[in-house]
Formats: C-alpha cells, structure tokens, sequence
RNA sequence: GCGGACAUGGCGGAACUGGCAGACGCGCCAGACUCAAAAUCUGGUUAUGGUGACAUAGUGUGGGUUCGAUUCCCACUGUCCGCACCA
C-alpha cells in the first residue's frame, strides 16, 4: 500500500497511459457531443492561470460525458494569425511564420500540462495554407453570391497598428487591439454584407441556449428600429430631403431639419449667403475624429439658409447642418422635435429655433417646457391626430404617411457591413485578381489557396498600402478571365476570417477537396457547449454566426447556429487587474503544477469562484485543495479493505453525494461541486470513524465521481480498488432517488418568525403530532401569551404567532 | 446620459421554487506530536453581553409586502460591465 499521495509519479504515469490508450475513443455506437473551447492566439507570453479555467471547465464537462457513455469531440487549435506574431517580426526581422511556430510548441507543452482529452490529430492552425486555403473559398463564394464587394469610403483608421478596422473594433472610438483613438481615413476596402442577415442574427438569437448578457449585447448591436421615412420638399428648389424617424407621431412639431455635413446634396442646398461658414464647419467636422465629434457635448451648426416643407402642415422649417447627425444611419438627415427630443432640443435652445409642444403628459396643462419630454401622452397641436394617444399614434403614423405619398414605414438597424481588408502582411491573402478589362476576379477554386508570399519588410505604410503591395513580381499576375495582365489584391483579410469557421473543420480537418465533409458535420455539428471569455461577444461570435448562415445558404452545412450552448468565463485577475505581461502581473500555471501536480490545479481553478464571474487569484487557496486531496489518498488507502454493510446513513449520504455532484456539474456551478466534495469527504470520513470501516460501493462511487476534476489521482485510486481497466470506463454513479427519503426529519420550530430550536420527528408524521412536539419544545417561549396562528410547512418549519 | 448585473464574517464564497444565514475553503487562535520548526491531527473562529447554557443585533442604506425576506417590491448609495448623439 501505497502511503503517501505522490502526485508526480502518479501524473506522469497516468499521462503516459492515456496516450497508449485514449479514453475517449470513436464509437459510433455511443451518442456524440462536442464540446469547444475557444481557440487560443499562441503568444509569446503562454499560458496563464486564467487560460486554464475555461479549459479546465471545458475538460471537465468532456470527462463527464465520456463517463456517462458519449463519445466526446473535444479539439484544440491555433488562431495564429494576427498584428503580435507580425510586429515581433518588424522588430526582430523574424519571419512571422517562424515565432508563431515558436509559439505554439511552448503554448501546446503548457497546455499538455492541463492533462485535457484534445485530440491532436484534430489541431488546426489559421495560418496553415492547407486551411486557409478554405478561409478563402469561402470569401469566393461570398464573392461569387454578391456578398463580398469592394467600396471606396472614410473608415476607421487606427494610426498606431496602421490598419483600417471594423466598427465591432473600434467601440467607443478607440482602437479594441491598442487602445489608440481612430481617426477617419478614406480608403477603398473589402467590405462583407452582413447587413444582409441582419434580421436573422436578431432573431435567431432566441434559438440559443446562451447568457441572455451576450445575447442582448448582440441585439443591441445589431439594433433594429421601427419607424417612417418623410420626405420633405426643399422650398424653391427641386430637391427633396427625405429623413428618417422612429416617431413620425411627432411630426407636427418638427421646427427644424438638420443634415449631417457630409450630406450629398448640401453644396446645392446652401445659399450663397452661408456657402463659407458651412464650407468652413465640414471641414472642422472631416477632421475630427469620432471620439472628438461625441466628447465634445456642445452643439454645434451652421444654417443653409434653405427652408424645408413640413409635408402634413405646409410650414417652413429652417434646415442646418450639424455634426451630431450621423452620415451613415438613415438617410444622413433628420427632422427635428424639440419639444420631444433631448438632442433637439439642446440644438433649439442653443440656436434660438421654435419649440412646439405635441404630447402632453395625461393629466398636465400645456406649459414651457424647461426640458424634451420624450414620455408617453395625449397629442395635440397636430390637426386631426389631436386626442390620440401618442403611442397609438406612433403605430398608425407610418401607413397614413404611406397612404398619402409623403413617407413609407421603414425599418433601420445600426450594424454595419463588415470592413473585411486589412493593410497588413501576416494575414490570409484575399483571392482577388484586379483586371483592367474585367475588374475585380476571384481567383479560380482550383488554383487556391493564394499563398502568403515572402517579403522583405513586414512594415505597414502610412498610405493604406499592404506591404505586399512592395512584391511585385507577386502582385503582377494574369487576368484568370481574359488572360490579360492584371493585378493581386494586396490587402489581406482580418485576424476573425479564420476563427469565424474553425469549428468546421475540426470535424474533418485532413480533407483536401472540402471545407468538411457532410457526413462528418453531421456526426458532429453543431457545437454544443463552446467555453470562453465574455470580450468576443460582438466580434467573433457574430462573425461566426453570420458565416454559419451563409455556409447554410450555400448548402456547406444543414445548421444555422453554430454554437447551441454558450458559457462565459469569468476573468481571472491579480491584485485587481487583468494579468499582463506589462504589468508584471502574470501568474504561470508552470510552478503550481510543480509544487502542487495537474489535479491540484486543476480543482483549484474550479474552486477560485463562480466561473461566470471575474475572480482575483490568491496561491494560498490552493493550499486547501491540495490537502483535501492528500486526504482523499489517505481516505481510500485507510478503508478499501475494510468492507461494511450499508447503513441507512451511509446509503443515504452516498446517494445524496452523487445526486448534488451530478446536478452542480451540469449545471456548470464547479466551485459548489468542488465545496461538495470536500463536505462529503468530511462526512464519510466521520461515518467511517464511527462504524469502524465503509465499504466499496461508496469509495467507488467518490472515486468516479472525482475523475473528470481530478483524473489521475482518480485513475490510480480505481487501480487501488483492484481495477485493471480505465475509472473512465465504469460509467457515471447513479443516484438512487429512493434513498434519499429519509425516516426522521428535522423540523425548525419558530415563535414569532424567530427559530427557537429543533424536532426530530418520523417523516410521515401528521400535522397534529408535529405542531404538539413543537409546542412542547417552544413552550418556555409562548408562555403567558396566546397562540393566534400556527403555520406548518411540511418537513421544514413550524411557526407560531403569539400575543 | 441610457441599459444591465452585483453588494453576505478578516478573505474567497454557500444558501434549490420566500422557511434554521455564514456550508466549504483560506487566514487566524488554542491544544496534541516535536529538543525545536515544518508537515500532520484535534478544537475554536459574525458582532455585542455573560464563566455558562443563553440573550440581543446582523446579508450596502432607508422603507414596504409577509406568520416569516440574503431571496419579492420601491427609493437611495456604491462597484463592475455594455452602448455612446443610431433621430
């Protein structure tokens, strides 16, 4: 007998045995479930104790199922595209190719530390051409289906990474990589239409078994609005401004119009009179950036000198430009409600434009309004709409205006489509031949991938120019449609391209003639549990989501969602802040496994807090774990020769065990499994003292039960049990349900709502029999009062109210 | 500014549909073992009062509903997150 729990030769052997001899082999006899995590960027850092978490839930999740009898896809991978892996390039002069190849040999030894069931035939790497030969397939077909296009317009731009970005990168103006402040730049990119599936993403959002935190964020910035387009005719003029509104019921009070300086027609509009003040104001409001143009909470405007036609009362209204009206919502122009609308407001008090009041607030006289009241109310001022509700009127506004030809009902959405290129080497090249004769051509499926050719400076340019644009030899290629001489597009496609599809192709990543085989994705896709950090909650897992849609489309894959199960992690931070190799506060996994083994760790992480919910890590918990497991060790060792008949108590304690692990587990709350188990270690423990022995059963049962937190400490226990084969193979414990009824209860007894003490009664006592025990023990208590109600609760309380 | 989440001992955190608050762990205190220390084991550990059984208060603050509220409702304070002039 083995005395002392001697992690390090029990990990190390155990790792060895299941690399002989997998765990979690094929079968298709058995259900199937895949289980993901999301890829990680293989940094030059490595792992950190945050890395695991996520990992380590995923792994356990995937043990379970194995021992529950399912065949289990659960693979890893590498999104090794990307601006790190390129800047250590520029400033080493390294080939991206070679530090990321780097990378990933350090990242895979820490991960094989974690001891979780990948299988590594299954690895993908985005930046392998034998995968992103796909990734481009599928800008082709993308192309091919109009769905892929090329337009010239101002973009963000950050000046740090030199890089256009996409607005899911650029919230709150500021760069999502660095955190530099974007600027405008106008440049011809690659866009994707995914405004297109705009409605689908939305609605399909309900199909999913996800945090309803993301699937509101994704609602929101997807965010669809209802409302009517107005036209409004241009006093002596043949133009026509048509605005966009979500209450056409305040129409009557629009006083004003404003446009936003980049507004197609402004030039025409303008009177002679203010041709240079407004020449000047869209200037100033090209120039700044888009942080500046929101910071800058003072409103600002420049008249037209041109009046508009209020087309449901004739009246003149003023148009003005200014920079708080978005060129790129709507229709760049708005009508504008004073009396109804915060910003108009501030705009009509600052200009000195009419403020005319249409919806009173039931109850209330019409007053000078000291601020926009934007709440419900009766209209008025508004010809026949007077004495309607607005919110009625809100909803009959948009087909009166249809039915007359002064607007249509019209629906909005702020997502935007996709800036797809970007100005930098090491991504994946996008297909694209550019013909003088024949424009933009993809190149033919059969000559894919494009690959990322050598070249001599990986320095992005100030102009918007790829460094592949420097290779000429590259670049100058021949028209695939007319032969012709022709140019390579030379920007190359984000870091997202790759991941947005990755859990494709794990399920048939050797394939050569297909992105994955229909037999194969019907085995195993969708995904059904997909672990990973909350910050990917509008790029990657909206990208993913509309490529899904579109491999649909195309007939590629019979699904439409491609992650059925969504959980967050929470971060893992140190002293407060998120570990950073720049900020010194990088906790490696490598020296906890040293002194404490894989399974320590492992049920540590678990044990740090809500894996939902940010937690800050302290080494010293895992002292407490580890302890536990060195009494789990000497548990077994003390009483697996020692067989017991079962007790009542013991029956009922082991069952209780498997029934609470088992629901904590699936419902992924790990650090209550984990306080379960150390709370019903203590219990046997104290059973086992007083009968003097346990018996096999429950021993097995722990031991199980442990296995997909800690698995080799659970490997080695089953062998000392006398087992030859895997503690995998024995199958999840069940619980008995009927041995958790108990004979006796106890029941809290109360005088006033306040506990006075305990009875232990047999469980299928009458009501009578209870509340006559309980008065006998809270006599003392209702003495010299009067009882004015009982209440029993059956099997929990007993409650007397006295006077 | 708008929207959302959260608030429990010295610390991390438990508490299923309103029913014995503080499980479990860390830390700390005391004891055992030891020449000594570490490790290990045993006991204690919300606060106040009492030698004591016990009593009283107590889940951010103030109110409400209820026999009974950490849990439900209202207001406030604080922390975190998302969006950021989307008409």
């Amino acid at each position: 007998m083995k005395s002392r729990y001697d992690f390090k030769e029990i990990e190390a052997k155990w790792r060895m045995q299941w690399e002989k001899n997998p765990i979690n082999k094929e079968d298709d006899k058995k259900p199937r479930f895949y289980c993901l995590d999301m890829f990680p960027y293989p940094s030059g850092t490595g792992l950190h104790v945050g890395h695991w978490r996520g990992y380590v839930l995923s792994d356990v999740v995937s043990r379970h199922m194995v021992l529950k009898g399912y065949q289990v896809l659960h693979p890893m991978g590498w999104d090794a595209f990307g601006l790190p892996a390129e800047n250590f390039a520029i400033k080493h002069n390294i080939h991206p190719r070679i530090a990321t190849a780097d990378n990933v040999a350090n990242v895979k030894r820490q991960l094989h530390e974690i001891s979780a069931i990948y299988d590594w035939d299954r690895e993908v790497n985005t930046t392998d051409p034998e995968y992103y030969k796909w990734t481009q397939w599928i800008f082709v077909q993308m192309f091919k289906k109009g769905l892929a296009y090329e337009k010239e317009m101002p973009l963000n731009w950050c000046p740090s990474c030199k890089c256009v970005l996409a607005n899911e990168e650029a919230t709150n103006g500021v760069c999502e990589r660095c955190g530099t402040v974007v600027t405008k730049k106008n440049l011809r990119q690659w866009m994707l239409k995914i405004t297109a599936y705009a409605d689908r993403l939305l609605e399909d959002l309900q199909l999913l078994d996800w945090p309803d935190k993301v699937k509101k964020m994704q609602s929101d910035w997807i965010g669809k609005s209802y409302g009517a387009e107005v036209e409004f005719k241009v006093k002596d003029s043949d133009k026509v401004i048509t605005v966009y509104t979500t209450r056409p019921d305040t129409l009557y009070g629009a006083t004003f119009m404003v446009l936003s300086p980049e507004y197609k027609d402004l030039a025409a509009l303008t009177t002679p009179e203010y041709k240079e003040a407004m020449e000047k104001y869209c200037f100033e409001a090209s120039t700044k950036s888009s942080v500046d143009r929101v910071t800058n909470k003072e409103k600002t405007g420049v008249f037209t000198g041109s009046y508009g036609i209020n087309p449901l009362n004739g009246e003149l209204v003023p148009i003005w430009v200014s920079d708080y009206v978005l060129a790129d919502y709507g229709t760049g122009a708005i009508m504008c409600v004073p009396a109804h609308d915060e910003r108009d407001f501030e705009f009509a008090k600052k200009f000195n434009l009419p403020i005319r009041q249409v919806i009173l607030p039931e109850g209330t006289e019409e007053k000078e309004l000291e601020e926009a009241y934007t709440g419900d109310g009766i209209i008025i001022n508004s010809g026949e709409w007077n004495g309607m509700k607005a919110f009625d009127a809100k909803q009959m506004a948009p087909d009166y205006l249809e039915k007359r030809g002064l607007g249509k009902k019209t629906i909005n959405y702020k997502l935007r489509d996709w800036v797809f290129s970007r100005q930098r080497y090491w991504g994946e090249p996008i297909p694209i031949v550019h013909c003088p004769h024949c424009g933009a051509v993809a190149v033919p499926e059969e000559q894919l991938p494009v690959m990322l050719p050598e070249v001599e400076s990986y320095k992005p340019t100030d102009t918007g120019e790829s460094p592949l644009a420097q290779i000429h030899e590259w670049v100058n290629t021949s028209c695939p449609q007319c032969g012709g001489p022709a140019k390579r597009e030379t920007n190359t496609m984000p870091q997202w391209a790759g991941s947005s599809w990755y859990f494709l192709r794990y399920v048939d990543n050797h394939n050569d003639k297909e992105l994955a085989s229909k037999e194969a994705l019907r085995k195993w896709a969708p995904v059904d549990l997909y672990v990973g950090g909350i910050e990917h909650a509008v790029l990657h897992l909206l990208y993913a989501r509309f490529y899904t849609k579109f491999l649909y489309d195309i007939g590629v894959v019979e699904f439409t969602e491609p992650f059925k199960r969504l959980f967050n992690q929470g971060m893992i931070t140190k002293n407060g802040a998120k570990m950073s190799k720049s900020v010194g506060n990088v906790v490696s996994p490598d020296e906890l496994v040293e002194n404490y083994g894989c399974d320590s760790l492992r049920m540590y992480e678990l044990f740090v807090g809500p894996p939902e919910l940010d937690s800050d890590w302290d080494d010293s918990g895992i002292d407490g774990v580890f302890r536990f497991l060195n009494k789990v060790w000497k548990f077994v060792m003390n009483y697996k020769d020692i067989e017991l008949a079962d007790t009542k108590e013991l029956e009922y304690t082991r069952n209780k065990m498997i029934y609470d692990i088992t629901n904590r587990l699936e419902a992924l709350t790990m650090n209550t499994v984990v306080s379960g188990f150390m709370e019903y270690t203590n219990k046997l423990t104290e059973i086992a003292k007083k009968e003097n022995g346990l018996n096999r059963v429950t021993l097995e049962a722990l031991i199980v039960l442990l296995a997909p937190f800690t698995p080799h400490i659970a490997e080695e226990l089953w062998q000392e049990m006398g087992h030859t084969d895997s503690v995998f193979t024995a199958g999840w414990p069940v619980c008995d349900e009927s041995k958790l009824k108990t004979d006796t209860i106890d029941i809290a007894v109360q005088v006033n709502g306040r506990v006075r003490g305990n009875i232990t009664i047999s469980a299928d006592a009458q009501k009578e029999e209870v509340i006559a025990q309980a008065k006998e023990l809270a006599a003392s208590k209702i003495e010299g009062q009067t009882i004015v109600k009982e209440i029993y609760v059956p099997g929990r309380i007993v409650n007397f109210v006295v006077k």
